[in-house]
DNA sequence: CGCGGTGTTGAGACCTGTCAAGACGTGTGG
DNA sequence: CCACACGTCTTGACAGGTCTCAACACCGCG
């Protein structure tokens, strides 16, 4: 069920099967969810967290004018909400992006594994320090880029996270964001992303049909998007 | 020295005097650092973290352009790479935006502080969480605001922490950046900055002048912004 | 077959960037 | 004391990127 996840945590660090069975002992049950879900709410009080097993999740702020931004997006194999952990309650909402199937971690389960297993605390530590690095290179790409480029660092990210769990095939992953959707995370108009995803597919870089994404030619993509894989943190550390 | 940082705890969970004790006792040398220095290079391995005494840091990331991006201001009081604890590189560098005075604090002594007080441990956590939601909410500025927007959010986030660490006076507070550092924050261009502080200033909503900033009416800007401080995370949590 | 969501296109307005020039203030050296 | 250099701030005119609004095309689904 974790497999995902699993694979996400050993990419940084090895595992220990002692450690894998408190891992698989986190689980308390498995949900679905439909796209276009509120699943958490900004402000509510948690007591348990959310293991993405397949789907795809966001966290999204909803503005006075009714139009909505995404800060990050959530793949299987991801803690949604592990920050919620410490936070007590997340200062934004966590929304269903297409059907998903959930596993629901309690928090106790959480505080009995860093009791038990302090390097795994450690490395949880770690992986939301990961989710921060990914929100400092959204604002950066924000701040500093064009809608092209901001375009391109998107679908670099999500083909280098989904490679890690195995959800892309040679240069294609599936895709079930709407190109409204897509707005949301790079802070553009639906009008001006459809024309930007054009622009990409014109050079050769991106082509979106379907639901799937197909990157011909990554390197060229990453020269355009300026996107260096180093903030997701994705060597071996030694913990 | 390391009062302030304590007045930030203090703000969202009680620490007793042994703890006190402990945390006093992570700072092993300060060092004084002049403005406009690079103070951790990207990539670089580290074993120690910087707790700002004094001054202003930033994390920022040089784009190829040459054009320089900031993803968080810290101030007096702040762990300004606690993250660097866990993840042992940055994908940024720390930048002196004021002359400043640091304490550095060995990795090694954090290490033993976790083990010795997982209160302690969690507590940090929760902080390197905070970090997160604040990246995260200024990519929300950035994408989903106008400059005029963005501008009176970063003052109103400056504001609501420097109060915390008791470093404003009434309306007021000392702000050592330039434009041309405030464009790097909220991705403008300095003439932009300007034409956009011009703009607060009119509407009577920010004055800025030899480096004070002062904010006549908080309520104000924060509508102007959109600026809801739940995302610092000020009130009490039970750890 | 019609409907709603999604994607596409065009024209014009608006926001922000670019470039260039000048004003201002401060510190330095003569 | 003045002259000068330098960083910073300010202003203007224009170019370019993105938004807005509106209309239409497409497609899956009831």
């Amino acid at each position: 069920l974790i497999d995902a996840h699993l694979a996400r945590l050993r990419k940084r660090a090895p595992i220990s099967a002692t450690e894998e069975e408190a891992l698989r002992g986190l689980v308390s049950r498995t949900i679905r969810a439909p796209a276009d879900r509120t699943l958490v709410r900004e402000g509510e009080l948690l007591d348990h967290s959310l293991l993405l097993i397949e789907g795809w999740l966001g966290r999204a702020k909803d503005r006075r004018s009714g139009r909505r931004q995404i800060a990050e997006l959530h793949v299987a194999g991801d803690f949604a909400d592990l920050h919620g952990f410490t936070l007590k309650r997340l200062d934004h909402n966590i929304i269903s992006l297409s059907d998903c199937l959930i596993a629901t971690v309690p928090h106790n389960r959480l505080e009995r594994l860093t009791v038990d297993h302090p390097r795994l605390a450690r490395i949880y530590w770690f992986l939301t320090n990961v989710d921060a690095a990914i929100h400092r290179q959204w604002a950066i790409s924000l701040g500093g880029s064009i809608a092209l480029a901001r375009m391109a660092h998107l679908f670099c990210e999500l083909y280098v996270r989904l490679e890690i769990v195995g959800k892309t095939r040679g240069d294609t992953f599936d895709f079930p964001l709407t190109q409204e959707e897509v707005a949301m995370c790079i802070g553009l108009t639906p009008v001006h992303v459809n024309r930007t995803l054009q622009d990409l597919r014109g050079k050769g870089l991106v082509e979106l049909e379907s639901r799937q994404v197909r990157i011909p030619d990554l390197q060229a993509l990453m020269r355009t998007a300026e996107f260096n894989p180093s903030y997701l943190y994705l060597d071996r550390i030694e913990i």
